[in-house]
DNA sequence: TCTATTGACATACGCGGCGTATGTATGTGA
DNA sequence: TCACATACATACGCCGCGTATGTCAATAGA
């Protein structure tokens, strides 16, 4: 037996019980899952879950904080691949469609988080995500590459657009078919934010 | 006592039952209403709405849809008063937002709905909003207005921008500032659909 | 080293909510 | 008017959450 300590127990506790809650959650929705059977899954009880999470929705809460974190590390990871901020940008959103087709983070994160604990940027008191985004465009913002608009509104609807896009490909039958059809309409969509010649107007045809 | 046919007491039964749910499930959530106590606010007891609707997701359903029934009618005539096609567009997705922050809307059509009936697109065939800016896209492109990318993308994507403005506004402090900051954004967003000069690429500083 | 106290869990209980099975009354067709 | 269907109301059981209580191990102090 190895000697560990109380605080690595606890550790593995608490990270136990999160991906059997991510599991569960991921399968059969937030409000579906029972907490007894999560927690034996886990191998534990309800009494350790009350313990570390204060209720049902303590640990919905650890739950989305996770998957968001390594949302936006993925994001993050793929936008600095691109060759300039802008291409940046644009991967980052076409990697949160991606990363919304999976179940764990559309069930949970996009359905059942929205619904339960109310506006995701209340959660925890930022989203990782949005963050992510949000940082981008001020970047681009500052080189002039794209026009002055608000940044925390450009960073909510271009995410929104994405997790959006998500749910339809989602619930599609050819999916690659409309995952290409969502990014080419993603990149027209984030295209308005460019800055263009002051020659050129944003909007067309206006009247008198 | 006026007499009265059979069938318009069963309407009216319905309509009763559809707006005590629409009352209960804005004020406390679909997961948090108490069908006792949303049968019992309209008079009546859970047999009348076991018989009519089912279920407590049926409910939820016919709710959804009375709901997304009124917005697209608004919502398009809105968008018809406009001066011409695209700013119809824009209007109507305005408008949307100005709707969604609605707490009957958000909560219910926003938040509940995807969660608890999945997406939107599987409910009842079709969602009423959502084949408005269809049409209005694909008039839009059908005029050379606007670029030839996938109709149904774009007005979901569009749709799913300002769905997350709904939420986003109605989270914030100051409402009338973040409109103001949304909407700008929006038909920012809005505008990378439209043609522009063959001339000048949809996107910039493409390497070698 | 022995003890006291805290903390990490397990167990037990009650309440409320959903769904269904059953009952009842009113309206309709022959 | 009699049989039947329909629109509800009533009654019951099961399940799930939250909380109160119990138990055991680990650390702290003397």
């Amino acid at each position: 037996m190895v000697a560990r300590r109380r605080s690595e127990m606890m550790e593995e506790t608490r990270a136990r019980l999160i991906h059997a809650a991510r599991k569960a959650f991921a399968e059969k929705g937030y409000a579906a899952a029972s907490m007894d059977d999560l927690t034996a899954e886990a191998g534990l009880t309800r009494g350790a879950l009350y313990h570390h999470f204060g209720d049902k929705r303590g640990l919905l809460l650890a739950v989305v904080n996770q998957i968001d974190a390594e949302m936006a590390t993925r994001a993050r990871a793929i936008g600095s691949l691109a060759d300039n901020d802008w291409e940046g940008l644009l991967a980052e959103g076409v990697a949160y469609i991606e990363m919304a087709l999976e179940p764990e983070v559309q069930r949970i994160v996009l359905l059942d988080g929205p619904a339960f604990l109310g506006d995701p940027s209340n959660w925890t008191s930022q989203n990782s995500c949005l963050q992510a985004t949000w940082q981008k465009v001020e970047a681009l913002t500052a080189q002039g590459i794209i026009k002055h608009v608000d940044a925390e509104a450009a960073a909510r609807l271009l995410n929104g657009a994405a997790l959006n896009a998500a749910l339809w490909i989602a619930a599609s039958d050819d999916q690659q078919d409309v995952l290409v059809k969502a990014i080419e309409a993603f990149r027209c969509l984030a295209g308005g934010l460019m800055e263009v010649p002051a020659s050129l107007p944003a909007s067309p045809s206006r009247r008198s």
